[in-house]
DNA sequence: GTATATAGTGCGTTATATGCACTAATAGGT
DNA sequence: ACCTATTAGTGCATATAACGCACTATATAC
């Protein structure tokens, strides 16, 4: 029997992984040309055909469904043979630690934190994928995500950080030359920024704190829309207009007076009132000390 | 992170279990220089050290000792990945097998089985080793063990293939011209072959048939003793006296008339009388599937 | 105290894998 | 229905690393 590198296997799952030689050759570092071999080696020494390929397109095999899931638990449990063995001393985890999140939320929650985290596990290399995509954490290798949703779905352990409300808010400037917004149909009346997306357009759902049999939706006009929540904070502190925002967003310009939240006693929404941070992480049977680190540094810091 | 071979691994794992990295580097048909060097850059990757060396022996350090746990069960678990794959083919099974059994059992009673094995499963290839000390299954790797003991201690799997009685022998030329033997008691004027092994020169016990109670201890003398229970079956044949054997041993030579049983009615042994065959294997997560046929092969043709 | 076995190192050679250029083939766009 | 762009696979020259050999240092056994 031939000896199976290491290699090949890591190279088998990255091709499944991705369903693309080309792609799992960049995500390697490689070329497409050493991972046909690679492959190809394997599959000889198995002498088993493990993906389908038709030039345009990859697929497992039969057998090479079988393999993958026999093999992830052989890597996995190596690599956590290997993490185990690293942090055994004491020694501060270290490795790649691959993040996500949204835009907005990195840039103003996660890249704060970013030189604490740094100093105290200085042998942690970070990666951070900023996008308001939703990435599969699978086949993207991501170790952990934010996610700001109502509820979190698929194959992942999830912890939660903190509820997430949003408010209707405006700077002082705007409501100085502005009509008077006592109630929230007053909003029809003013041209609104907001998000981009499908359902924060035409109308947000408003009520009184604590009642939710008392939702009202309103309708508002939306003279600038933008797919950036960032910008969408810039234009309301630029005083373009009232926007929906989330707290976590717009807490240090409302505390300094640069925003008004114009119903104090109200909870706001475009689509969910319930929606909350939560972190998100792949349902492995090891989680990596360098994972477990983050997830306690975030959870302390973010709460 | 560097990346960790396979084969490093393999060879850690291979120096771990014969305590020396030169009996490592012979096995894996290598170098004790490689075999250095390699445990040297794992250890490396690992910023481990793994090994207490003192020129003349090996130990396993602790963090040695929990690595070694956990690689065992991932090369298992891969082993297992590549057999699995290799037999869901229905291909019959191929690689490695290595038997143990002691010199006399393996003559008489394998090597003629393994014309017929071969035959079956021509991918197997066997590798035999025949001896009467009792060696180590995991130091020595080997699949699958014939023990003839009373019982089997150490971690393995025990199936029992048969039980064995030890019949007391003699040749037709040896009884014509010398005194008849009609009791036990009268072997104390014969000159007995016996094995050079404790217990086995100065007196045998006998007992009749289903009474354990009567069980009797006959004083011998032997004339010549030799350790190899072949050679012992030969000199019975030729004529030299009577001699204790295993019931497997002789059971052609019995049938034919080229030796008499002493005494039918009676049991005899030297040490033990409830003595049986059994097969032993190292007691893993994963059974092989060159080892589960040698098994069932063994178990159907040898009771 | 001496001899032998064993782990480790330096160096030159060899084998293996890698990268690049190119081919073959398919799926999607016009 | 054709053409184009992308993707898997192959040949070949090169670069990388692993390997084997000779040798050293050290500790145990006799």
């Amino acid at each position: 029997m031939e000896e199976i590198d290491l290699q090949a296997l890591r190279v088998f799952a990255a091709v499944a992984r991705r369903r693309s030689f080309a792609r799992a050759a960049e995500e390697l570092d490689s070329h497409p040309s050493s991972v046909s071999r690679t492959v190809a080696r394997l599959e000889g020494a198995l002498d088993v055909r493990l993906f389908q390929r038709t030039t345009r397109s990859v697929s497992l095999t039969e057998a090479g469904t079988d393999y993958l899931a026999r093999i992830s638990n052989v890597l996995e449990a190596l690599d956590e043979a290997n993490d185990a063995l690293r942090s055994s001393d004491g020694a501060s985890p270290g490795g790649l630690l691959r993040l996500t999140a949204s835009v907005a939320f990195g840039e103003r929650m996660i890249v704060p934190l970013l030189a604490g985290f740094r100093e105290r596990y200085p042998m942690l290399q970070l990666e951070l994928l900023l996008t308001d995509a939703t990435v599969d954490l699978i086949e993207e290798q991501i170790d952990l995500a934010v996610r700001l949703v109502p509820q979190v779905t698929g194959n992942l352990v999830v912890t939660r950080l903190f509820s997430t409300r949003y408010r209707i808010v405006a700077s002082p400037a705007y409501l100085a030359r502005q009509p008077a917004i006592h109630r929230p149909e007053a909003l029809a009346a003013h041209a609104c920024v907001t998000m981009s997306l499908p359902g924060h357009r035409s109308e947000w759902r408003v009520r009184p704190a604590g009642e939710p049999q008392h939702t009202m939706v309103v309708p508002i006009r939306s003279a600038i829309a933008v797919s950036s929540a960032l910008s969408l904070r810039s234009l309301a502190l630029g005083g373009l207009g009232p926007a929906l925002l989330a707290d976590w967003l717009i807490a240090d310009a409302l505390a300094d007076g640069r925003l008004v939240d114009l119903f104090p006693q109200h909870e706001a929404t475009a689509t969910d009132f319930e929606t909350a941070a939560w972190l998100a992480y792949p349902n492995r049977a090891y989680l990596p000390q360098k994972v477990r680190v983050a997830i306690d540094y975030l959870k302390e810091h973010l709460r």
